[in-house]
DNA sequence: GGTATGATTGACT
DNA sequence: GTCAATCATACCA
């Protein structure tokens, strides 16, 4: 089950993803928005090879790829694709459903729209942080559970990226008001 | 050893 | 629109 569904190629699972249901610890909401990242992608931590930091990107598909941004940001990523691995899709964006009041708190931030709308935004909301990296999606505290029907789904170029950044491999849910921006086709 | 860069965000002009 | 925060990694000497 999670072979058949992580286990395809970043791009797919990328697109797969838009509408899933994801909580942690009782938190989370709708995927929104996602990029995918491969192997031989010049954006992609998995580029120049197997390091410290992304260590869980080599590892088996359906798992967590936790890294730091800038320093300040918690990022969440699910490892997918076959071995030996390097593959990942991002979640930059879900419309917040379950606990609510606690990413409020989590955030600071009233707005609805601003909660779990970016990459960084998302993982403060979750409260996710380095003891995630690695864990499996299907286990606690994670839960995901595929979309119930299918999306409309609209594509675009990855954003705060410079290396690969022609490759169309950003992902939303179409006009939905949790996108941490607009795509080029709706603005 | 040093230095520049980045899958970001929030505050400020 | 500009810019600082803050650190792991990459790259160069």
């Amino acid at each position: 089950m999670v072979d058949d569904y992580f286990g395809r190629d970043a791009v797919t699972v990328a697109r797969a993803m838009i509408g899933a249901t994801l909580l942690v610890d009782g938190t989370g909401g709708v995927i929104v928005e996602t990029e995918a990242y491969s192997r031989d992608d010049p954006a992609s931590h998995s580029y120049s090879g197997e390091s410290r930091r992304n260590r869980s990107m080599f590892g088996p598909a359906g798992r967590a790829y936790i890294y730091r941004s800038y320093g300040i940001h918690w990022c969440l990523n699910v490892v997918c694709g076959a071995p030996p691995g390097g593959h990942a899709v991002l979640i930059r964006a879900i419309e917040p459903i379950a606990g609510i009041d606690l990413m409020r708190r989590r955030r600071g931030c009233e707005a609805i729209d601003r909660l779990c709308s970016g990459p960084g935004r998302l993982g403060q909301a979750l409260g996710i942080g380095p003891l995630h990296d690695g864990l499996e999606l299907a286990e606690a505290p994670f839960s995901f559970r595929p979309p119930v029907a299918a999306a409309p789904i609209i594509a675009g170029p990855r954003i705060g990226i410079t290396r690969g950044a022609d490759r169309p491999w950003r992902f939303g849910l179409a006009a939905s008001p949790f996108l941490s921006r607009p795509f080029p086709a709706e603005v």
